[in-house]
DNA sequence: TACGCAATAT
DNA sequence: AATATTGCGT
């Protein structure tokens, strides 16, 4: 929690800032003409906070003790005494990606680093060209490495990279493939000499959606995204078609249940790759279209995605919440208005049918299990067969009538605050506290939620994802609307 | 034009 | 079944 989204949204210059950690020679015995001064300067200028050492021992323990406190370190490979680099080197790797430095210009120092772990060696004396794109190594280590075991330092990196590019993942990606990044770390200076910021796109987003002239067209409005990428290249401009190839393309996601690659109707299909090993489908992170290249236009409203969906209904508050400013509080650029617009009816609708109940006091409450009205269950969504309670799921206080006393309004922030009592919460294992506590409030990105707040709400996607707003309602004390309840 | 909603298509 | 589209009134 050092970090909320509001900060890392503010990341904006994001390699500037980087925290950097150099670990150099004590005594200046290799003789190579740079001073620490040198290197220090050096990589102040690209804007990198830098925290020099000069004792691997303390070295280690400030990364031990304040892993937040760096993002990458560069260590210089003390000739005479090589064991001590690498000795921190092999500590620090998989915390920080490690730079290895030295005048040396020996292959067989330059391997023994990079096999030891080190992402990258450096031959001294250090220059802007060399460094200025040393972010992009955490970026990588941020993205591949197992998204629990990012350490903490990077996980705000990993978010800000997220957010810049406006991705959806859900941080979550796993692959570990070095592979990728690895080549194109190389040639970084190529890209990053063009100053490419204008084109990030990154893979992810675009296996998200495989674009698609439809969407194109509101496209637009939300932003720039598409483009290259720099990892997995091409798709790209409209015509071009996009889907074949996606054979790299990474991840497939789906989570559990996929299933969704019925239909191999036009490209090909998913081959699960050659090398024979599963689909692999890692269950996290990037959710995208289904994975076969055919859908293109339909949404895949994973539970991260309504996330933000909700959130930014909450932030404009149900009154304001129309398709084109939810649209722009989501991010998400391969969604449109009209994604969202019909998300929205969804989600109104589904409300509608919930809330009315509420109000009309208990008459309608209909209770325990069994009795429900055989019309349309309330909740569509996350009807599991249960008797599902009727809270009100998706309600937002607006709709309420005006005599009607909405169902406790618990300030917003308070239900951010701690998990909401879920005292009420049907035995239902369907209805799982954990949706409901995805963090729809915390980091609101908006400063201020509106008033009306939101009362919480759970889609339950086929494929067993369920998501909501949590909110308050049920934790107030109950006296109230007990009756909203049905139990 | 953008919404909201309902009907209908995929 | 869940979304996307479409059409229509606002």
């Amino acid at each position: 929690m050092v970090i909320t989204a509001n900060d890392l949204s503010k990341w904006e210059n994001f390699p500037k800032g980087l925290k950097v950690l150099l670990l150099l020679n004590g005594c200046d015995s290799d003789g190579d003409g740079s001073s620490a001064a040198e290197t220090r300067s050096e990589l102040e200028s690209m804007d990198y906070i830098v925290t020099t050492f000069t004792d691997e021992t303390e070295a280690l323990s400030a990364v031990v003790k304040n892993p937040e406190s760096f993002h990458i370190a560069i260590v210089e490979v003390n000739m005479s005494a090589e064991s001590e680099s690498f000795k921190f080197l092999e500590a620090a790797k998989d915390v920080l990606p490690t730079i290895m430095i030295s005048t040396d210009h020996c292959i067989t120092t330059t391997m023994k680093c990079i096999a030891l772990g080190a992402v990258e060696f450096l031959q001294k004396p250090l220059s802007p060209e060399k460094l200025k794109n040393i972010w992009q190594h955490v970026v990588h280590k941020a993205f591949n490495d197992g998204g629990s075991n990012v350490s903490i330092s990077l996980k705000p990196v990993k978010e800000s990279v997220v957010s810049m590019l406006h991705l959806e993942t859900d941080m979550t990606i796993e692959e570990k493939d070095p592979a990728p990044s690895t080549p194109q770390l190389k040639q970084d200076s190529r890209l990053l000499d063009g100053d490419c910021q204008e084109n990030i796109n990154f893979s992810m987003e675009n296996v998200n959606s495989s674009t698609e002239k439809d969407n194109m067209e509101d496209h637009q409005d939300i932003g720039e995204s598409k483009s290259v990428d720099t990892t997995n290249r091409k798709l790209d401009d409209d015509k071009v078609v996009v889907k074949e190839e996606r054979e790299d393309s990474e991840k497939e996601e789906e989570g559990e249940t996929g299933d969704l690659i019925s239909e191999k109707t036009d490209s090909v299909d998913i081959h699960k790759k050659e090398d024979g090993t599963k689909p692999i489908n890692k269950s996290s992170g990037i959710k995208n279209v289904s994975g076969n290249k055919t859908s293109r236009k339909k949404v895949d409203w994973t539970p991260e995605l309504h996330k933000k969906f909700v959130q930014a209904v909450e932030q404009l508050g149900v009154d304001q919440a129309i398709p084109s400013r939810i649209l722009e509080l989501m991010k998400v650029g391969t969604l449109t208005r009209h994604n969202v617009a019909s998300h929205l009816q969804k989600f109104r609708q589904h409300r509608k049918n919930i809330l009315p109940k509420d109000d009309h006091n208990h008459r309608w409450i209909q209770s325990r299990e069994n009795h429900r009205p055989s019309q349309r269950n309330y909740n569509g969504f996350q009807q599991q067969h249960r008797p599902v309670m009727a809270y009100p799921v998706w309600g937002l206080p607006g709709v309420y009538p005006p005599g009607a006393i909405p169902p406790l309004w618990p300030p917003p922030l308070q239900s951010i605050g701690q998990p909401p009592p879920w005292h009420w919460k049907p035995p239902y294992p369907t209805v799982n506290g954990n949706a409901w506590g995805c963090p729809v409030g915390p980091p609101v990105t908006g400063s201020y939620i509106t008033p009306s707040n939101t009362t919480g709400g759970g889609f339950q996607y086929p494929n067993g994802a369920e998501t909501g707003f949590k909110i308050m309602p049920a934790s107030q004390p109950v006296s109230v609307n007990t009756s909203l309840f049905s139990f």
